[in-house]
DNA sequence: GCCGAGGTACTCGGATACGATTTGTCCGAGTTAGAATGG
DNA sequence: CCATTCTAACTCGGACAAATCGTATCCGAGTACCTCGGC
């Protein structure tokens, strides 16, 4: 198992996107990380179509967020990307073979399904104490406090 | 993303395994199941290249756990079925672009990929601190205290 | 009755096809900015 | 000089292939049990 190879590129996009003033065409994202325009596009647009971003046409056009960056959890855009889904799909082979359980104690879930549901939930629970803010700053921070002034600039520039 | 249906299968393999006396082979866990059985085998195979069963060959051969299920966690099936790795593959996109990061700034992991560690972590240990013998009992509870015997009666009795 | 050799049936193990999901790409519909034109 | 219209370029959006991974299967190598023969 193993996440879309799209989250980081969606993360990253997030993080540039709340450092502009105005849209940010999928061109122009996908050339500042050199990354693969179309496919980038793809995942921009599942983006859209959840809320996470507004998409602006016309010549001037691009993506926006449509709300603070604090207010988006990583969980909000690992969802979208990768699917809401858990990991752990419970096919529910205890009703299966010469000694299928009953209906009648098929009430609740099966405990291995519980088990898995429990640890995804941890799982999302971290990630939506993380939002797209809290990734600008660490970013600023490792690169000496530097980067998100670049980007802006960068942005502009262009 | 989503986790290799096996994984579903092992689990529910170790539980009747621990109830076992002797061998078991994949034929019967997988008869006893109602799963494919050649590829049943090809995860049981994996369990026992990691350590987790052992495997006895010959005529009333078959797979054994290596340890007592409660030193056998939930974490430890998952590893061997899905792989060792991380969900997140950090593609280190912070290093491509024209914004690309000097490399002294590189020297830890980048945040994005610290955030999802930290969710990594997360799930692991929610699952490490789940082991096959909290499954079996829990299923037992399920089911009114008489799934693990009747196990333990099929198993004897083929 | 006991021991040993041989055969047999069962087991695991890896190498081999198939299908589905993910990845990657393309072109068309729609919209906005700017230029050209007329008043 | 200003309003209007038109063109054109740029945008997103969904529909279309290729590659990779998970799924499923098969047959060969090896081993323990059972049978049979000899002592």
């Amino acid at each position: 198992m193993k996440l879309s190879n799209g989250v980081e590129w969606a993360l990253h996009c997030c993080v540039t996107l709340s450092q502009a003033q105005g849209p940010v065409s999928a061109q122009r994202l996908a050339e500042l990380h050199d990354i693969p325009p179309a496919y980038l596009a793809k995942h921009l647009q599942a983006l859209s179509r959840a809320g996470v971003v507004h998409s602006c046409q016309g010549q001037e056009g691009g993506y926006v967020l449509t709300r603070s960056a604090r207010a988006i959890s990583v969980l909000d855009v690992v969802a979208v990307i990768d699917g809401p889904g858990e990991f752990f799909r419970c096919t529910e082979i205890r009703k299966r073979g010469p000694l299928a359980a009953s209906p009648e104690h098929c009430s609740t879930r099966c405990s291995i399904a519980r088990a898995m549901a429990t640890a995804d939930l941890a799982w999302r629970e971290a990630l939506a104490n993380i939002s797209i803010a809290d990734l600008a700053v660490n970013i600023d921070a490792d690169s000496g406090g530097t980067a998100l002034a670049d980007v802006r600039e960068w942005l502009k520039a262009h």
